[in-house]
DNA sequence: AAAACCGTTACGTCGCGTAACCGTAG
DNA sequence: ACTACGGTTACGCGACGTAACGGTTT
């Protein structure tokens, strides 16, 4: 498929496609004659998981590199993969923190909006 | 204070306070003769609310305009209240929206910890 | 006068958005 | 040949970070 059904597909721009395929994050597996991105449903399937990365506050860069240890894994076998399973821990661990980090922002949120609701309610009061 | 211990004490560094000056969001109340920021405490309490709406996503341009609100607020008394505190509403919504904004991110950051989890256990199976 | 602190100016970063202009696909 | 779709520069933006260099305070 080329770069505006997979941008329909994914629910991103086709500029920040462009952009990932300019920083190696998702590069379309092959080119048309006249130069088109062509993109396969493997293109899609890493698209979709970086869109769940995203909230989590990773960097482009950071994405690329958790996504090597990821396809690498696929592709191991045997002694290989247990190297790639602790890479991939320290991933979750990584993933686990930011997601705590997430948390404690919702609660900084939630205190915000009840300091607006007092206010609202005895405006002179603070 | 100067700008060092406002930074101290309000867990933001040199520049951010002096970017916040920059466009007006924060100001220091005076200048010392040499041309140094001097703070007040009412200072630290306005970097305070900042710090809580933040989380939200809120840009510079809109904190300012919600500050502004909120100081009126405290400034007016009977008739000029009403209004204002119409507009506080009106913040209020915005606030609440960005708040299960911010839940559902956290929604998807879990379904990513989630999947990175099964990614460990089961290595070849995604 | 030395050390700690602060000032401005200017350029860099990240993740795209936007504009301008031109080529490709069907 | 028309239309939809795509390509590549190149510059802009928000919210700071990072020099570089010089003045202030105590």
């Amino acid at each position: 498929m080329q770069i505006g059904e997979l941008a329909a597909r994914s629910g991103m721009s086709l500029n920040t496609l462009r952009h990932y395929d300019e920083v190696g994050l998702v590069s379309p597996s092959r080119r048309s004659p006249g130069g088109f991105r062509l993109y396969s449903e493997e293109d899609l399937t890493r698209l979709l998981l970086i869109r769940r990365m995203k909230p989590l506050g990773y960097g482009l860069e950071e994405m690329r590199a958790l996504l090597e240890v990821v396809d690498r894994l696929a592709a191991s076998s045997g002694p290989d993969a247990a190297a790639l399973r602790g890479e991939l821990d320290d991933v979750l661990a990584g993933a686990r923190e930011r997601r705590a980090r997430l948390a404690r922002t919702l609660e900084m949120a939630d205190e915000f909006v009840s300091l607006l609701e007092d206010h609202a309610r005895a405006p002179a009061s603070g």
